[in-house]
RNA sequence: GGGGGCGUGGUGAAGCUGGAGUUCACGCCGGCCUGUCAAGCCGGAGGUCGCGGGUUCGAGUCCCGUCGCCCCCGCCA
């Protein structure tokens, strides 16, 4: 492409190009005055430069070059050469060259900056993101922008390279209220009516199988109105991927070529194909998880036969009501009161009733609150469960099954987990029960209405133990996406739709349109989708998504760079037929936030 | 909704048991300097210690509240 300021690109210049006349265009990345000579490194998406400015050759351009600033936008003209012996840069990829300017054009000045453009400052995150276009010049952001461009650049590639069919679909859709809570747009057509932003393309992808896609794919931003966590944003993206006359096999042996790729690109890793599989309940049992982390071992161990008939009050209760005494061995560690006690702590904040902890002494004692209510064979057996070893700390727990666990699971992540994602362990887990008991030991199903049972009578007829066709991926216990079999006949559709507990007439206001579709001759199908800004975080060995998104909100949905969300004028509103309740309008009449 | 951490010149930090807005590095402004590369040396400017209240003779420091950011629980079919 016709560039005018430039016929070189600076990271690209070395030996070779010695003796060429060259124009650059690019910013000041740093400036280095001695009075005489002056050095400018010369910095642009490509690389950076040594541009020299010879007050001897050229008075003048040395009296512009004398104005120039960090950050400044310039072009130069020069001659490409050869360093002189004994200054070349090692640590610079163009450290061998540099470039005689001839001419400097200031293209456009700058303020000077509220940070530093390198990485070497943590810089406060709100900082960051009021002046995210400056944050994107650092090394950091910049390595992660080309990483996430690269990854979608990989999931085209493959996805095209196995038929597969791009497909854009609404993001102005229909609210559906179960699941997450849903991002509203007013209508001012209809008013009192409102769209709803795409939690997932769900629905339309689905009826792309209807149409006959058959092989679809999609990379789509997607809004769910849930509070921000270090992996969730308001809005993000996905790579959204259905096939017709698929079941899982379908799905993983399409999306694991995908991950291979990305992986590929980004890392320059090959990954073991295929990705082992756990299901959802042994992930539960070993892990205390659904998303678990397989790097490190650690695992959850079922203490229930040690402690058959035990002295100890608190775990023969749990046994009696049929709860779970479980166990983990964290290994070998310093141990102090005030460790042990934030452990125990931890364990409450987690829910559970209470921890119990044990030191294996070098005699093969235990040292523990709780050794006195131990017999002998307990503690032997304990430790033969456990595989102890003098100096390692075993970790107790004894509540309901699933509290029990997730707390170990918790505990388990706090003292194994790897710092970093230097190594990746995909894993799918698989067979997902249909539903969830939440903490009120009511049922709730855990996933959409659209995924398919394994078998509908057992959803209807014993629906704690019922399983789904869904399954997730997941890599170094982070939960990278999901996705199931569909139910494909509408009479199916309609009895889950029943055991799900929403009514015929509630279903055919809400899904109508849905559950006719159906009726037409619906291929078989199954899909999945993949947080692209979960697997780039990962990749790029990064501790949240806003360092690999470019404009990313804060933990309370606030863009510091735009101010954003911000207050309309009236006559929007009433466009839209929409009247703030009298407290909202109270509360914007107080202070501003952020002030 | 709940728990925790943080908030000090433009940036990043230190500031212990309450005693003058003190200190360090970077940046900024000015000067010196012809081979540096995070250039170096000399000088200078720059702060309502997030905000409000309280305790005290005296608060960056202690207490209460509040705002903002981050992490976690809840939430995320």
């Amino acid at each position: 492409m016709a560039e005018p300021l430039r016929t070189a690109r600076a990271g690209a210049l070395g030996e070779a190009d010695a003796g060429r006349e060259v124009r650059l265009a690019g910013w000041v990345a740093s400036i280095r005055d001695h009075g005489g000579v002056l050095f400018v490194d010369l910095r642009e998406a490509t690389g950076v430069v040594q541009v020299v400015i010879d007050p001897v050759a050229d008075p003048e351009v040395t009296e512009l070059g004398r104005t120039l600033r960090d950050e400044y936008c310039i072009a130069v003209s020069g001659t490409v050469r050869l360093r002189p012996p004994g200054t070349a840069n090692p640590d610079l990829p163009t450290g061998a060259v540099e470039v005689a300017a001839t001419a400097v054009i200031v293209l456009s000045p700058s303020d000077p900056l509220p940070f530093r453009i390198d990485d070497r400052a943590d810089v406060d995150e709100n900082r960051r993101l009021e002046y995210r276009y400056l944050d994107l010049r650092r090394p950091r952001m910049a390595a992660n922008l080309v990483a996430r461009s690269r990854a979608m650049g990989a999931m085209r590639t493959t996805m095209l390279a196995q038929g597969f069919l791009e497909v854009d679909t609404p993001t102005l859709v229909k609210s559906t209220p179960e699941g997450a809570r849903d991002v509203l747009v007013p209508s001012r057509l209809r008013q009192g009516s409102f769209y709803a932003l795409p939690q997932s393309p769900q629905l339309f992808k689905q009826l792309l199988m209807v149409g006959g896609v058959e092989r679809y794919y999609q990379i789509a931003r997607c809004y769910r109105d849930e509070d921000f966590r270090a992996d969730r944003q308001i809005e993000f993206t996905q790579l959204d991927i259905e096939g017709s006359f698929w079941d899982r096999e379908g799905v993983f042996s399409a999306l694991e070529p995908v991950i291979a790729a990305v992986a590929r690109e980004l890392r320059g890793v090959e990954l073991p194909l295929p990705f082992p599989r756990i299901t959802w309940h042994e992930a539960m049992r070993r892990y205390g998880s659904d998303k678990p982390d397989t790097r490190f071992g650690m695992e959850l161990v079922d203490l229930g036969p040690v402690f058959t008939g035990t002295g100890f009050q608190a775990f023969a209760a749990v046994l009696a009501a049929g709860g779970l005494v479980a166990g983990i061995n964290a290994g070998p560690r310093e141990t102090t009161r005030s460790m042990l006690d934030g452990l125990v702590e931890r364990a409450r904040t987690l829910g559970a009733k209470g921890l119990v902890w044990a030191v294996v002494e070098a005699d093969g004692t235990l040292r523990s609150p709780v050794a006195k209510h131990l017999g002998t064979p307990e503690q032997e057996g304990l430790k033969q469960a456990l595989g102890a070893a003098p100096g390692d700390l075993l970790l107790l727990v004894g509540d309901r099954a699933k509290a029990a666990r997730s707390v170990l699971g918790a505990l388990r992540l706090d003292l194994g987990r790897p710092g970093g994602h230097d190594a990746l362990d995909f894993l799918w887990v698989v067979d997902f029960p249909v539903f969830a008991v939440d903490d009120d030991g009511n049922l709730a199903p855990e996933h959409h209405p659209f995924t398919a049972p394994y078998r509908v009578e057992e959803m209807r007829n014993d629906p704690q133990n019922a399983l789904s066709r869904a399954y997730d991926l997941v890599v170094n216990g982070v939960e990278l996406g999901s996705g199931s079999e569909r139910i494909h006949d509408p009479r199916v559709q309609r009895e889950v739709f029943s055991i799900l507990g929403i009514s015929d007439a509630e279903a055919e206001s809400r899904f109508g349109w849905f559950m006719r579709a159906l009726r037409f001759g619906t291929p078989p199908h199954a899909g999945f989708a993949v947080g692209l800004d979960r697997l780039v975080m990962v990749l790029q060995d990064e501790p949240n998504i806003r360092e690999v998104m470019p404009f990313p909100k804060t933990q309370t949905g606030y863009d510091p760079m735009t101010d954003s969300p911000s207050v309309v004028d009236d006559h929007q509103l009433r466009e839209l037929g929409i009247d703030l309740r009298p407290e909202v309008r109270a509360s914007l009449a107080g202070e501003p936030p952020g002030s």
